[in-house]
DNA sequence: AGTACACTGACGTTGCGTCAAGGTAT
DNA sequence: CATACCTTGACGCAACGTCAGTGTAC
């Protein structure tokens, strides 16, 4: 017999581990970006392991991508849409479709790596140019320091 | 004699070129983030290279570093108060202060490059999930051009 | 004189923060 | 039974979008 390993948590818990307010969880499940797994007799929401994934998922997405949460909850749903399709239709219609479907969404996931990718390069720029006042700082101190020595 | 270029354009102009929209242009002046170098006979904004410049630096903070409007003002504001200080107090005061100063400065600098790095870790790390989900539709539509050509 | 753009309100939307008033778990 | 956490409203704020009504530039 297998024993499914499927630990629930409160609110309050999943909020401090994935680093969200419990606020922003409800308003979520509000948007209907994730249901709860379960909830208590006294009607407490319980989440498992895969619902702090998805929220985990659902933060990178609003706070490192910058995407709103209704393009977040497009996202996950046509992703799950997908998945349904991917064994419903994928393996049963025909060859033209199926590619035609995949090229589809090829495309979207290739916009969304160069969204990325611009992301990161005007970050790095910032870090470049923080690092050389960071540097300029450094020098500065260094001079202070060797005159205070010079002439204490 | 020297001419100093000092070229200005309208509101909808420097919206193009920073990747604004006017009204948050207009916003951000409410909010003190800027003043137009100058205003028409008509009343309206005009603007120069050094206000385009800080708009993108605005914008920067924003959309790359995603500090709110309130953080970015103290940002600048906390910017040209050194740069004062830096004439007035710096080269004037005892070199124990002006290290203290630079000192707590480099601090924050130095959050501020943590900050900025974790996010294009974290932003690097979805690129790379979405490369492979780019890798697998590449390998699926191969299979299904194979397939269709085997059985035509 | 038409058309494209500008101005200042003012209300709407998103993504939550923050009480309020009450129920639940230990 | 205290108190720490939960529930569902409901109002508040930030960062704009989007009219409305009016004036301006060419």
């Amino acid at each position: 017999m297998i024993e499914t390993q499927t630990e629930l948590w409160h609110i309050q818990e999943v909020a401090e581990k994935v680093g969200l307010t419990a606020r922003a969880i409800r308003y979520y499940e509000q948007l209907g970006l994730l249901t709860p797994a379960a909830r208590s007799e006294g009607d407490y929401r319980l989440f498992n392991q895969a619902d702090i994934d998805r929220l985990r998922t659902i933060k990178a997405l609003r706070d490192d991508a910058g995407f709103s949460l209704a393009d977040i909850g497009e996202l996950l749903r046509d992703e799950a849409d997908r998945a349904v399709r991917r064994s419903a239709l994928y393996d049963s219609t025909d060859p033209h479709e199926r590619r035609q479907l995949i090229a589809e969404e090829l495309t979207r996931v290739e916009a969304q790596i160069e969204l990325l990718r611009g992301k990161i390069a005007r970050l790095a720029t910032m870090v470049g140019e923080t690092e050389a006042r960071r540097a300029r700082m450094l020098v500065r101190l260094a001079t202070i320091d060797a005159d205070v020595k010079d002439s204490p």
